[in-house]
DNA sequence: AGAAAGTGGGACATTCGTGTCCCGTGAGGA
DNA sequence: TCCTCACGGGACACGAATGTCCCACTTTCT
């Protein structure tokens, strides 16, 4: 028999409070404010995560596990590398918008996880098109990611708070990341 | 006559060592640690920055007015727009190392002021590209302008904790921000 | 030497967020 | 119907950071 209060409904209506409570007020987000804002009581809130560090790693998991769903379903490997590449940072920015403080507040996201979900689909995407000659060799992928990585919270937070489509910014930055904003004849 | 404890140097010393400071433990560094970095006593801090946000806002006017002076010094207009282009991110991933806080943490920089330093040279940039057919015009001014700072931030941020050379990264930003990854044969 | 300014350090009040505990209550299953 | 499980809310201890006050010290200028 458990010992513990536990209802499944209440604690996805609170990450889902904690989600929009979070990517608003970022850090300073108090379990008050969560729990206020999920219609719950504060006593509830901790009764099902017990610290707000716990709060924080239930939502990454709950991000990292939707973003890799959704690249997974995206089927990345059977376009070519830069279709591929505009299709993960729609699907990235869409999913992301919910969970921008994870990227800004350093969570301590589960390496492993976020390897297998986000990181390792972006890099096979990242090393086809420098096998196939469609991406460029001359930085290695590496620095390409991570410039992509940080061109996708861009996005995220630009998308948040300028409210300019989060469709439409995501094509921005796909465009911009691919073709560069010179012109040809550079 | 003055009323308070005033010292020129002990607030450059001390403002130097927040920089330092808050670039390192961001916006968890407190006002005992950066009184201890700056090797003066907690008193004389608050003497010197009545409050918290006063000691952020004078960082904050330190930094905007030590990228208008590095930009002006520059000389963005006398070089072609993708030359300044160039120029303008390495100087300001150069300056805005030490004050990645600001960028991170919301701090209310005067809007008048960064647009006045950093901003309008940067869109005087752009536009003098588009005018002159070296840099795209299929997505306006101001969003570019918004993706070259968010592309700045990053680059800082990843200097700052990847320990690559402040001068590589902006080098590798900049070609990417220009170029595009992609090859030309898309 | 003497005064004044700048500084250091400690004590203190206050506020805020976290985490714990306890008890009352309402709804749903046995 | 009754009983249990989850929830709500209030009280509380604790820690950390901000900001204030006060006193004792060193340096410096006169």
């Amino acid at each position: 028999m458990r010992v513990m209060g536990i209802s499944e409904k209440t604690a996805a209506t609170i990450l889902e409070a904690a989600s929009h409570v979070l990517a608003i007020r970022g850090e300073a987000g108090s379990m008050a404010e969560v729990a206020s804002a999920a219609g719950v009581g504060r006593s509830t809130l901790y009764r099902h995560f017990p610290t707000r560090e716990a709060l924080l790693e239930a939502l990454t998991r709950m991000g990292l596990t939707e973003a890799g769903d959704r690249l997974a379903e995206a089927k990345l490997e059977s376009v070519p590398p830069l279709e591929a590449l505009a299709r993960a940072i729609r699907t990235i920015v869409v999913v992301g918008d919910r969970y921008i403080v994870l990227l800004e507040a350093q969570v301590p996201l589960d390496p492993a996880a976020s390897e297998r979900a986000v990181v390792a689909p972006l890099r096979r995407v990242i090393e086809r098109g420098q096998a196939d000659g469609s991406i460029r060799t001359d930085i290695d992928a590496m620095a390409l990611l991570e410039i992509l990585g940080g061109l996708i919270v861009v996005s995220i937070r630009l998308a948040a708070e300028h409210k300019r489509g989060v469709e439409e910014t995501a094509a921005t930055i796909q465009r911009i990341f691919v073709e560069g904003v010179g012109t040809r004849g550079t």
